[in-house]
DNA sequence: GCAACTAACTAACGTACGTTAGATGAATGA
DNA sequence: TCATTCATCTAACGTACGTTAGTTAGTTGC
């Protein structure tokens, strides 16, 4: 049951290079040391196997930054809260590196049904996030005359946008964590000049 | 000498929908009124095409910007000059979004001889934003403890990323380039509580 | 020890791909 | 008028695609 697990990881890789089309199955087959055919003893089809290659990205995103907020301790502070989730985001982003960036890659690019199909986890996983600043907002944590939806999609933006040019071997997620959180929480402007 | 333009539009168009590997010359040739064989007396390859809308993508908007920039009065404020590069950079992406989209979905996906091709435009662009920003920096205008680079890739990142979601035939731009600005000059935190 | 199941294989199907060669007719210019 | 150039077409090439059917060993369970 590992060479379910083993397809999928070489799909989500090739996906995240190639995009949808530029994959074949035998392709995948190849790197997943089995030939094409034998795909479809584990999957229904190709399209069954980019589903599950976006439900996975999605998934392993959310779960993680729930159970990361959610073990903070109820008292904590608004911005802490805040820092918190976004660390949880680009850490699970990147821990599941090929999962997450064949999911903002391909996501448009997909036939139709694979992207309706992906369309419920993206909305949970929306909606997670506008609940979170929605909250921070009617706290007084956050400035009251920021646009939720606008500074949600300004923030998962930018934090997927780092799947393009940071390389989690090479750079500190942490440090790049607190850097984005400082510009969004801080702006860019000096103190003096507003 | 339109046909080239007009070929031009159906590949970027459908290079954004359905990625590099998703589309065919038949398909480009038949949205442009051809067969696919005509598209070689105007295109060496296929290769050669991807490589010209990859490129549009990126030039549109480098003088767009710099053009938008380049006719402020030198003496304008520097927050200013920040959010005329924002509200440029958003509106050239938007109003070239199928060279721009294609750009940034396929840059990632296109044959290794037309990506390296395609890197100096993006580094110009790049460097663009980067000297922009250093020299703000300097100025005392922005904030002397922000990373350039970590601000110009959260910025350009959360930028482009709008092209996944906005539609500039229903929203108004001008003020999804004011949010934003807004949130990456002043932040989010109330101005209390910090 | 035999039946059933598991997980792979081979071979082929019809279709579509990028590309090329050569033909065709309309427009152009001396 | 007639040769040339322009812009397109048709037809075919070899290759690769997703998928299917049928086969084959190895493992498991009665």
């Amino acid at each position: 049951m590992q060479t379910r697990q083993r397809i999928l990881d070489v799909a989500a890789r090739q996906f995240r290079a190639h995009g949808y089309a530029g994959v074949s199955l035998r392709t995948i087959a190849a790197e997943a040391n089995m030939k094409a055919g034998s795909l479809y003893y584990h999957f229904a089809s190709k399209e069954a196997i980019v589903a599950a290659v976006l439900e996975i990205g999605i998934d392993r995103v959310q779960s993680h930054v729930s159970s990361a907020t959610g073990r903070l301790s109820p008292d904590v502070d608004a911005s802490t809260r805040l820092r918190t989730a976004i660390a949880a985001h680009l850490a699970a982003f990147h821990l599941h590196g090929d999962y997450t960036s064949a999911n903002v890659r391909i996501f448009g690019q997909v036939p139709d049904a694979v992207r309706k199909a992906n369309l419920p986890a993206r909305r949970r996983y929306d909606h997670w996030w506008e609940r979170l600043l929605t909250r921070l907002v009617s706290e007084g944590a956050l400035r009251a005359d920021i646009d939720v939806r606008s500074a949600r999609l300004l923030l998962i933006g930018a934090l997927n946008a780092s799947l393009e040019w940071f390389d989690p071997m090479r750079g500190d997620l942490d440090a790049l964590a607190e850097r984005y959180a400082d510009i969004v929480l801080l702006g860019m402007l000096p103190m003096s000049g507003r």
